[in-house]
DNA sequence: TTACTAAAGTGACATATATCACACGAAGAA
DNA sequence: TTCTTCGTGTGATATATGTCACTTTAGTAA
């Protein structure tokens, strides 16, 4: 039983029902995620689908030899479409995922899957909807490093950032670098540029996004 | 009405109970492609899910300069997750997707979609471990043009070739090369690397792959 | 056979990115 | 203040891959 109101969780998540949203109130766990927490890791189990909040959750893929690869945000009132894929199958997840900021999520089990396949069509089409939506943005993601090059790669890395972070990014040039899979130099060398051609403007650990 | 048995049906599609074999024979229409034939391009709109019950079918992702990119097969018992995403949301697919051979499918219309979902558990695992097997087939894609070089990515590229084509690859350095948006000269010699190593033996028109 | 065409081989060079080495300056600690 | 650390700037160089020009070879058509 949530301490959410019904109010609430519809606001969240627009697309639920009144009757889907207590449904879920009725029968979801609620957890909190402190700031820098692991959420999710490669080989990690589920029992629950997660459903985001509050907060901001990184995902990212992790190579053989411990690099990173930026891939998205989940936000408030997105759902983990890997927790819910891996969960049904009782797959083990192959992915990272971190707090960013304090993240609060519901947590539905597994059992109720099936009912609420079965019993709230809206709640079937927020699943296929959290799926489609991230698929499509995988697919962003291997376009923009199957067919460009660093700098558009870097432009939208920063333009995404910027959406979903505001414009003032609290970034240093190293960090960037490994969610791009590139090394700081070429990064620094990239955003330099950037600034010259007024797209932005730096201070130490911060990168002003002038879109 | 489809001219299949429930037998044929459960038997490409495992996972189908009776009662669901029998819904999509009832309701189904089957649809046949001809070798090269485009079954799906960006920008267009379905009104049904695809099952794959014969043949084999190329999707890959297409850059803004017609440059191309593989991403995987279908083959007998796939689905295909985009046409199933992109119906239940009425939104345009993103990608490209021609039968290699002659190719037969289901089609399942959009507004039986809803039905099955809530009166086919079956069928709503179906779906599931379709979005999750095509969802895990990107992040390893992701994987390799993210983390490795064009010698690892090669080697893989054949790996998965062969293990859905068998191993003599009727194959030229240059549609090698485009499906992994490279050059034929690079191609060239990183085959000859690997024909070195035992890896591979080749002639005109074909790779023996002696994995 | 000869001629033609597509596939494949190969050297030279161009470019993007990675790596190394080191300098500089801002912010925080002592 | 001084010292230290961390983020950043920058040149030199290395490496992987892309590009160009040309040759060779295998299959095929005439």
């Amino acid at each position: 039983m949530l301490s959410y109101t019904t109010h609430d969780l519809v606001q969240a998540f627009p697309i639920f029902d009144e009757s889907l949203a207590d449904f879920i109130i009725e029968h979801g766990e609620s957890k909190l995620f402190s700031a820098g927490e692991v959420m999710m890791r490669p080989g990690q189990f589920f029992k629950y689908a997660m459903l985001i909040v509050k907060g901001r959750v990184k995902l990212y893929r992790e190579g053989v030899e411990g690099e990173e690869f930026f891939m998205y945000y989940l936000e408030n009132g997105n759902a983990c479409a890997l927790s819910m894929l891996c969960m049904a199958r009782n797959q083990s997840s192959t992915i990272m995922a971190v707090a960013l900021e304090e993240t609060e999520v519901i947590m539905i089990p597994i059992q109720l899957m099936d009912s609420l396949m079965k019993n709230y069509p809206t709640w079937y089409h927020f699943v296929i909807e959290t799926y489609r939506s991230r698929f499509e943005e995988l697919l962003t993601v291997v376009d923009h490093i199957a067919f460009k090059n660093m700098d558009e790669r870097l432009e939208w890395y920063l333009k995404r950032q910027a959406s979903s972070l505001g414009n003032d990014l609290m970034l240093t040039h190293q960090q960037i670098a490994h969610d791009l899979n590139s090394s700081r130099e070429v990064i620094s060398r990239l955003l330099k540029k950037m600034e010259k051609n007024g797209q932005i403007s730096m201070e130490r650990n911060t990168i002003h996004w002038l879109g």
